[in-house]
DNA sequence: CCGATAACGATGCGATCGCATTGAAACCTG
DNA sequence: CAGGTTTCAATGCGATCGCATCGTTATCGG
């Protein structure tokens, strides 16, 4: 093994310049010379490590969701109620790198559309969203898996909604925030 | 006035083709070439008609709201709770027509992170739709305008994050419209 | 210590891009 | 019917694109 380099570790720095770029331009803004230059390597060094620029791109996408999943394992063994309002509430942009976060996670979301292998990564990653939140839900309100399931849709779907317009500038973080904590401290339906 | 070619056809069929195209491969796949290939016309027509690359692209976020516009306008005189349905169902994806339609919206709304002037024409659709939905809360459910209006955007939302799951197909339209429709007879809240 | 190989940086190529330019029909006005 | 103007189609240009290729350097097993 001559030469060796940490691929995990560069890997990631040639990412996180393809988020930065994905946040400020779009997709669109993607090449293998906007990324390499964003992350400070040469280009020679992008195609070493990814090979076309198709599976940076997805590169990029595998690795954001691998790093939302560890954030959430990290709360393992809190209460479920808790669990739960994580997985809600982590992509309401309250910081500056987490707008860039979810920036970025909403520009896949739309790329997914054209593009299958994305569309199965974002696929499988809400999918284990509301398997996760299903779980929680049915533990902190004793509720039975088709009725869970559903409530966890629906307060994933108003996550998802609000986030979108705490993007767009509709309405804060804060009151996005509230909204959720009323829906999943009361009840959502009166049913 | 020479030569008079039907100034808003014209541009509504290049618009068209840009809509195709965008369903398709994305914003990415837009090109003054590829749309006028799409739409069957010159690539100069699409030039004349719209100059710019951007022109073009930004007339296509201008058409779709103004479209949805005229559709929500058709139902005056209908029941706030009808007008509301509207609202809250018209972009869930039941048609072919349909899904492409809000496939288009979202791309733009990745776009519009990127891209003031369709932020902007977004921004004030969204809060059209708002109002009018506040408007609707407000006499069929006798709320005063600050709950309503947090209702409203709760509403919004919630069809909104359902229509991301219908896209990605992790549950069909109707699960979404009943969905949509349990929340709106019943009360979201129990509070 | 020496080939084999990983890890690049540099460069070239054909394709495509947005846009400007040009020129020719087509049509209405006077 | 002459002239001005709109409506295009065609083409050219410089920039950028993804990708292949080549050459170099560094490192480690034998």
């Amino acid at each position: 093994m001559p030469r060796a380099a940490d691929h995990e570790q560069r890997r990631f720095e040639i990412v996180a310049g393809l988020w930065q770029i994905v946040a400020e331009q779009g997709i669109e803004g993607v090449s293998l010379r906007t990324v390499a230059t964003r992350a400070g390597v040469s280009m020679g060094r992008v195609q070493h490590y990814f090979g076309t620029k198709d599976a940076l791109v997805v590169a990029g996408i595998d690795l954001l969701v691998k790093r939302a999943v560890i954030e959430y394992d990290a709360t393992e063994g809190r209460p479920p109620q808790d669990r739960l309002l994580h997985l809600l509430l982590q992509q309401i942009p309250d910081t500056e790198a987490g707008r860039i976060g979810v920036t970025v996670w909403y520009a896949y979301f739309a790329k997914a559309m054209t593009h299958a292998a994305v569309r199965q990564i974002l696929a499988e990653a809400t999918r284990v969203g509301v398997e996760e939140c299903t779980r929680h839900i049915e533990e902190a309100d004793g509720l039975y898996e088709a009725e869970a399931r559903a409530r966890a849709i629906e307060l994933l779907a108003l996550s998802d909604g609000l986030t979108l317009r705490v993007l767009i500038g509709d309405i804060t973080a804060e009151e996005a925030e509230a909204s959720i904590r009323a829906h999943t401290s009361r009840r959502m339906t009166s049913g």
